[in-house]
DNA sequence: TGTACATCAGTGAACGCGCGTTCACTGATGTAC
DNA sequence: TGTACATCAGTGAACGCGCGTTCACTGATGTAC
């Protein structure tokens, strides 16, 4: 068994407990007894488990900005090129096109989400630095980009409703088996991941759009 | 030190510690130190970690649920007697008065939806099935009466949206004070949780009536 | 080609620590007669 | 009114356990001469 397959059989490991039970609930017992290799080995590849949960996120968010970042430059030139823009089919194909960037690289979209949300949530300081410091680069491209489409809508507002459409994002993929299952009982309607980022899109763009209220 | 006392301050502590931390990162020993009672009073008041965290959400809930559970029935009285709904007026107030029911009882609404955040994503499956049995009923009432106000919408589609906007609605409110404080430093703009939920309502109501796509 | 040494992935066992929980006990208050 | 007993909030110390991490060691592979 080579280092490279140790290292991988370790993050393929964490990668689903974490997403099961979330960090501090997944021991380092149970994960290289899952991955069949020492226990010890992930002090001696990563250093600690902090930094084995930062590789975790390492492995899906490296190939999701990549493809973000293309899309955004492929979007930019088009605007200049006085192609006209909605809102709903940018959002969609942002979505779509990181999401595949993932799936080529054999990382299971849905799992990226669910971490995702857990990462938002659970307190886990280092982590959001790490990400912060590795990929708030093409984050900050990304809302750039998003409140240039959005002229009308004052930049408080925008943030506050960026962080909404973030919210309605992560949080409802993030549970979608969960969701997903309640809705196949009650209605028996099957979903998917791109049915529902069909649903997702316009109906943040929706949220995006809306007319600002003079109350405020 | 009578037996209400301890039992308070207990719940106090634990209330502002798992909402800053989660519920694995705070131990008893810190609760129980913060609070300035004995370690095993925990136990002895409540049986266990497991049934402290769900007296903690019990004490949010019941106020927050009793105040909803009043205004959805003053607002279908006023449906009945033929007043014309509008959406983002129906959420914002919905919104409003929950939180202020929570106030009264001097819980602070923050906090809640930090707990709120928490016990969706933390794996907690105990408060999961605790929340549903003994809340689960306002909140079909909540869903089914916002459903009725969108009859142009099916079901499946509203369900997905309801899920959209309970996740902007939580995951926005539980990072409150962070957001806050990112908008405060980038554009010199202080915002409360009452002006933000005024943010909020329309944008969630844009998204619960945004017109529904053929192409799914 | 052969030998001595260095490097490095991996291992087994142990370390110390903090955790939730338990238990025997105390002391104050309430109750019965 | 006084005494015996029961109840119950609270306590201090300990229990066993699982945790992340460390460490001395092994054995295979690579490198220098």
């Amino acid at each position: 068994m080579s280092q490279l397959d140790t290292v991988n059989r370790i993050l393929d490991a964490a990668e689903v407990l974490f997403a099961e039970r979330g960090f501090t609930e997944t021991s380092l017992r149970t994960i290289t007894s899952t991955a069949g290799v020492n226990l010890a080995a992930v002090n001696y590849h990563f250093g600690s488990k902090k930094e084995l949960i930062q590789a975790v996120f390492e492995r899906f968010l490296t190939p999701f900005t990549k493809s973000l970042d293309q899309e955004l430059s492929r979007r930019q030139q088009a605007q200049a090129s006085g192609e006209e823009l909605q809102l709903d089919d940018l959002l969609q194909s942002l979505y779509r096109v990181a999401l595949a960037g993932l799936a080529e690289e054999g990382r299971d979209p849905k799992r990226f989400m669910r971490l995702l949300g857990l990462a938002y949530t659970q307190s886990q300081g280092h982590l959001r630095r790490f990400i912060v410091a590795r990929y708030g680069a093409s984050y900050r491209r990304f809302a750039g980009q998003l409140a240039n489409a959005l002229p009308q809508v004052d930049p408080v507002t925008f943030y506050w409703r960026l962080y909404f459409m973030l919210g309605a994002t992560i949080f409802s993929l993030s549970s979608f088996d969960a969701i997903e299952a309640i809705l196949r009982e009650d209605f028996g309607a099957e979903s998917d991941l791109d049915e529902t980022l069909a649903r997702l899109a316009p109906a943040a763009a929706a949220m995006l759009t809306a007319p600002v209220s003079s109350e405020i």
